[in-house]
DNA sequence: ATAGCCTTGAGC
DNA sequence: GCTCAAGGCTAT
């Protein structure tokens, strides 16, 4: 790391950022992640150091997966460019008054030319990407799992491909020597220089159907990169998740309640160790459950993922799938938009009352965990993160390039730099008013990360101390990170 | 764990 | 051949 940027930069320490980052650190903030880092104060708070370090512009991606040394990486000018580019705007605003709202920078006509001169060849969509819900098999809610293939992946899927070549962003010639991200998106270059013809990444897909909820409300015509359609296009139906797990949770609560017939008991007896009724945290375990089964269903129909080896697909999921379930949980809240209140995945609304009710009742873990939760949808909320955006970020934490023992590893890869280069399209296109609107995105990963380690580290706690329910997908998926890691 | 110094190597 | 941003090593 180069030590001579500016002074905000010297301060953070560009060796405590590739430490983070290589050893896979997660810190957390006993304040409220809002700690003052200076050269005085800053080893007072990692997170918040950590934080900060994103802030600067210190990029994850600069920490190099392979651990080459040497070399140059494409963004370097980025950085001074940026920071010229920052200066310049704070000078300007010093000296006349004016506020950041004004044009950005990275705006300029290169950059209107590269979203709107360009042409779609995108594949068909409904011929080659068939729609998930009507086509994969359904997955058993409650019989598919546990067996040698847990996570329902054993089913056939289509020949193994070495590239996504047929997607939008061309992979770099470099790529499977260096693990850097594409300069054509990351690089100010891209955007204040004219382009070459081949720096052009010239597939964008004007979505007419948006024009009119544009949230600029100055867009001429929204465009939004091909990938993200294609994401949103994947998601899943909401009320038919929703419908799926509320049924089958009330099939649970209806055999365990105390109210159930002789019949039932008798069966639970048969069928179950304890029969007793389910607790608050146990009903919660089932809901998580459940919406790991949804995800994993999710993922199986998803692009690019459903294009890999089963091994390969159970090594990403295994390693993910805390931060798709906080990340789920967040969106919900997110898309519900009613900030007193907190949506379950079954539907039901958990009022003010009852939540405080459950925050008392829930020990002193649980309880800031799920206050933690609350503070990143705040956040979150704050950026008006929208539903695209969302599904971006299921792309970009499910293919984490971080995964060791890849059969396709440099397929990952490029996916996750396909996926981190339409995000920032995607934002710089819509939101063209707030150019770090990625950047500040992207800042809120750690802390997902964060909050779904310590929820897996609460989780084995409590199945350690018999309080998970057995035959649970979340207990599976424990073991399987914790045995292949 | 931190931070200073050294080595490496792609790009100019 | 120089630059500079990366990783490695090591004293603290």
């Amino acid at each position: 790391m180069d030590y001579s940027y500016d002074t905000e930069l010297e301060e953070m320490c560009p060796g405590f950022f590739k430490r983070t980052v290589q050893n896979n650190k997660r810190y957390t903030c006993a304040e409220s992640q809002d700690c003052k880092i200076d050269k005085t104060q800053r080893k007072r708070c990692p997170f918040c150091r950590f934080q900060k370090c994103l802030n600067v512009g210190m990029r994850l991606e600069a920490v190099r997966a392979d651990r080459m040394r040497g070399g140059r990486n494409k963004f370097g000018p980025m950085y001074k460019r940026d920071r010229a580019l920052k200066q310049q705007k704070k000078a300007l605003i010093r000296a006349s008054g004016l506020k950041m709202e004004t044009t950005p920078p990275l705006l300029s006509s290169p950059q209107t030319d590269y979203i709107f001169n360009t042409t779609l060849p995108v594949p068909t969509p409904k011929t080659s990407h068939p729609n998930v819900g009507t086509t994969l098999a359904p997955v058993d809610y409650e019989h598919s799992l546990y067996a040698s293939s847990s996570l329902g992946l054993s089913v056939p899927f289509s020949a193994h491909t070495p590239l996504p070549a047929q997607y939008p962003y061309p992979p770099l010639p470099g790529r499977a020597i260096k693990s850097e991200y594409p300069d054509h998106y990351t690089s100010s270059e891209h955007y204040t220089s004219a382009s070459s013809p081949e720096s052009v990444p010239g597939y964008t897909y004007v979505d007419q159907t948006q024009v009119s909820i544009s949230p600029t409300g100055t867009t001429p015509g929204l465009t939004v990169p091909a990938l993200v359609l294609e994401f949103v296009r994947c998601e899943q139906d909401e009320l038919q998740v929703q419908n799926k797990i509320s049924t089958h949770l009330a099939h649970l609560q209806q055999e365990q309640s105390p109210r159930s017939t002789v019949a039932n008991q008798e069966q639970n007896v048969r069928h179950a160790a304890k029969p007793e009724r389910l607790t608050t945290f146990g009903l919660m375990c089932h809901m998580a459950d459940q919406t790991l089964f949804s995800i994993v269903e999710w993922a199986r129909g998803c692009i690019f993922f459903k294009e890999l080896k089963v091994g390969d697909q159970m090594k990403l999921l295994h390693n993910c799938w805390s931060e798709l379930l906080v990340l789920d949980y967040i969106a919900r809240q997110l898309h519900h938009g009613k900030a007193e209140s907190v949506l379950l995945i079954t539907g039901q609304e958990v009022t003010p009352v009852e939540f405080t009710t459950l925050l008392a009742q829930a020990g002193v873990t649980l309880s800031g965990m799920i206050q933690r939760g609350q503070e990143l949808v705040h956040r979150l909320q704050e950026l008006q993160l929208d539903r695209r955006e969302t599904a971006c970020l299921k792309y970009l934490i499910l293919f984490n390039p971080d995964v060791k023992l890849l059969e396709n590893q440099s397929y990952v890869e490029n996916v996750y730099e396909q996926v981190n280069a339409a995000l920032l399209e995607y934002t710089l296109c819509v939101y063209p008013q707030y150019p770090d609107r990625f950047s500040q995105i992207l800042m809120r990963l750690p802390e997902l990360r964060a909050l779904s380690a310590q929820s897996e580290d609460y989780l084995c706690y409590k199945h350690l101390s018999g309080e998970v329910p057995c035959n649970n997908l979340l207990i599976e998926m424990l073991h399987a990170k914790r045995t292949c890691i």
